[in-house]
DNA sequence: CCCGTACGTTAACGGTGTTAGCTCATGCGG
DNA sequence: CCGCATGAGCTAACACCGTTAACGTACGGG
């Protein structure tokens, strides 16, 4: 849980002091340096304060002066992932006619991203009350693309439900399972995870479908 | 993150050294305390060795008599919930004849005994390796019961796939979303969670209906 | 040129998991 | 009945964590 006798990581001190009106570019040197963190150990508890500090060159307390706490600062890589999230999904179902088989893409490329983001995706999905207290314009934009998809899909009758709001909550529920198992169960669908992605969209197409 | 200027819970000092033969009394008591602090604080990080050791009236090396380190004692409180989990599904379930009826019956449950013990749950499922490196007996013994359900529903025809372990692989999956996301997102499926249930619950019936 | 202020730093507090080494009573073998 | 091994637990300490208060320092505008 905590480093038995650790060994840290090497610094990388000797960062140059900012000039006078470039106080912003320390904040954006933490954020890069703290979402490499994220991806490269993939356990947010090494993400420390300190160890964020020590890999931008600065002391501790020097992110305070552009994140209020720990918690503001990791709510902030959150907002950059959301947006790198929706820019991936949007991208692989760019170019997709058909809605249902866009709306099936569009869960693929779902999973995708938070399985080759484990510890991204836990920290926006699957952390405490943190992530989501407010900040739910992003959030809401990539919602806001299924719920569009779905609505598609029920006006070229492809998907009988009436209720857009409910199906969407359900589709995205359904990746989530997915994505939340496969990143935190490690023999979860071992020998397939594809087979069983392609099950589960194709039963819930079905359902979908109607009566 | 870390508690500001904290107060600390008051102490329950004073409990009575075990005699001989009995050094055992204290593990059990460390887990009930754990257990118990897992479920009313509602925060992994609040519970600490040293909140358990005060808890229990012992000094904080005292755990680690009866327990490796803080990963093996919270894997052994998952132990206990695990069998507490499977007891209460299948408590809930029993009595009901028709397969697909139960089927369903078992989910609601299952949804129903996380949205519960959201700390428990997440620390079941939603935490990092700790929790499955093995010690799959019990888990088991809940998948299997799954399993046995899912097999009698595609003996009765309610269920078209012939892949009870794909089918019983993706129901789970299915309703760990909903837990999952009940759990963690406080605003979630706000005005009507069961809605939501009983929707996905009814899709994913049709769409295992049958082509 | 000088001094205010933006950009940091040093030192410290209280918390955490964990370990090494100790005390002290208990109960069993002689 | 007594000695002492051993079980049950404690004290003290280490390294790390998030966070704050107080202090330095160099740059650029007056």
């Amino acid at each position: 849980m905590a480093p038995a006798r650790g060994e840290r990581v090497i610094a990388s001190q000797a960062r140059p002091r900012s000039r006078r009106g470039e106080g912003d570019q320390l904040r954006r040197e933490i954020l890069e340096k703290t979402a490499g963190l994220l991806a490269t150990t993939a356990d947010e508890e090494a993400v420390s304060i300190r160890a964020v500090a020590q890999a931008v060159g600065v002391t501790p307390p020097s992110i305070y002066l552009h994140f209020a706490d720990k918690d503001d600062l990791i709510r902030a890589v959150c907002e950059q992932t959301f947006e790198l999230f929706d820019r991936f999904v949007e991208e692989r179902v760019s170019g997709i006619d058909d809605p249902i088989v866009q709306l099936a893409e569009r869960g693929r490329a779902y999973i995708a991203f938070g399985v080759q983001h484990p510890e991204h995706y836990r920290v926006l999905f699957m952390g405490k009350v943190r992530t989501h207290e407010q900040h739910g314009t992003v959030e809401i934009s990539g919602f806001a693309h299924l719920f569009d998809n779905v609505e598609r899909c029920i006006a070229d009758g492809s998907i009988a439900s009436r209720d857009p709001v409910l199906v969407a909550t359900g589709l995205w529920t359904l990746v989530h399972g997915i994505t939340s198992l496969a990143v935190s169960l490690p023999g979860y669908a071992e020998a397939g995870l594809d087979q069983l992605i392609e099950h589960m969209l194709d039963v819930y197409r079905r359902g979908l479908a109607g009566p």
